[in-house]
DNA sequence: GACAACATACCGACTGGTTGGTATGTAGAG
DNA sequence: CTCTACATACCAACCAGTCGGTATGTTGTC
């Protein structure tokens, strides 16, 4: 899933290689998709403010002339990387083998199994990209709030299905909408996330989902 | 709480005034008390790494010279906040009326029932200085880190006496431990939080808290 | 209780380094 | 040749932190 081509790769690459004789550059036009990249790593590790556009050209491997070549400002990168975010998360929904399985809360039961089973390893590497920036932009930049809120509710609208079938096939306790529960999985996986990095430990973020696998069981009388 | 007189008062109070009257100024000792509050109002606005020291000070009414008397660097002045936050949420666990319930269970859920009114008006006004701050931290800064630590921690320690007796009376499905409990419910908190910040709107953080006291509900067989 | 000696609280101009952003140059693709 | 995709050099604004100084206690001595 997560794509993380080593941070170094593309900057290791412009050592010329042995053969050849030409310094073979990174292919043009990979700038762009690589600071977005580079966005993604470095702002979930000390957040969006404390992230420099030169450590974002660094760690992209790039320089400030190709970041404000494709992007107008540190901004609009952000807003950019929220977008990038999405279509990052994407095949959460499609690869997994439990997407294939019949019953649909057997499916968003094993969307939940996917996300405790990514809960592993540095906490930078699981926690969620836009919910980390929200928390310094919504106030101040309406454009990169606007943005992870695209993000967010379109992880949600991707688990909606799942949760709306399974409610019209199994019932649901006290008429929980499908939203609804939608949007209070998201919240409990970024809570979980601020947690572990709380304690700099996945353990505990782990056992926040746990509960909520088991209140989506209990809410399907499965407990 | 907010203690918020002008910002340029103090600035202004340079002047001499013309009469004998007396020029009151801030009470000898109280720059340290309100550059903490400033921080917890700024920080939890726009975050921890874009307040400036600068920022903080105007929002306390005292100047950079009172901010670097009282602390070593702003990140000491961090630490310091989040430990000025664990005082100023203790009296959530000693004032409110449900308190005095007699079933322990009855004030679990009414300081449930609390945190849900507290979700109302401005997002930067109900959300986490803490939990803002360790986005920024936990991998930046271990001395921050650890402070916002043990302020979450002081929090599920209140909760956790509640819990073990409510556990105790009434029993609990799963063998749900109370520590674990309460941590989960200061991260479906902090997910409300985020939620709320995402779309600039407490009610999405509400909803989210009404699914938890659901959890609870259930667990201890009262849905 | 007066006064010297000292300590604490606070002020605000200044500094060196960093930041987001710009102006200009160049190389490869078509 | 031209245009896009980058690279390099540079700048003004801002930042955390410093420093010399003042104002307001506090303490010990007689």
């Amino acid at each position: 899933m997560s794509s993380n081509p080593s941070p170094a790769s593309a900057a290791a690459r412009a050592v010329p290689p042995a053969g050849g004789g030409s310094a073979r550059r990174a292919p043009r036009g990979s700038a762009r998709a690589k600071l977005i990249a580079a966005a993604h790593q470095t702002v979930r590790r000390k957040g969006y403010a404390a992230t420099s556009v030169d450590e974002i050209c660094a760690a992209a491997g790039v320089t400030k002339g190709a970041f404000f070549h494709h992007f107008d400002s540190k901004d609009a990168l952000a807003v950019a990387a929220a977008e990038g975010w999405t279509e990052r998360a994407r095949p959460m929904f499609e690869l997994p083998p439990h997407t294939r399985l019949e019953d649909p809360l057997d499916r968003l039961l094993g969307h939940i199994d996917f996300r405790l089973a990514m809960l592993e390893g540095p906490v930078e590497d699981f926690t969620c990209f836009v919910g980390t920036m929200v928390q310094e932009a919504y106030a101040t930049n309406d454009a990169i709030r606007a943005a992870c809120e695209a993000s967010i509710n379109a992880y949600c609208e991707a688990l909606t299905p799942d949760i709306e079938a399974a409610i019209a096939r199994h019932g649901i306790a006290h008429g929980v909408g499908a939203m609804s529960l939608a949007r209070h999985i998201q919240a409990v996986l970024q809570g979980a996330f601020i947690m572990a990095k709380t304690a700099n430990d996945a353990g505990i973020a782990r056992d926040s989902v746990t509960h909520l696998k088991r209140y989506i069981l209990m809410l399907f009388g499965r407990g």
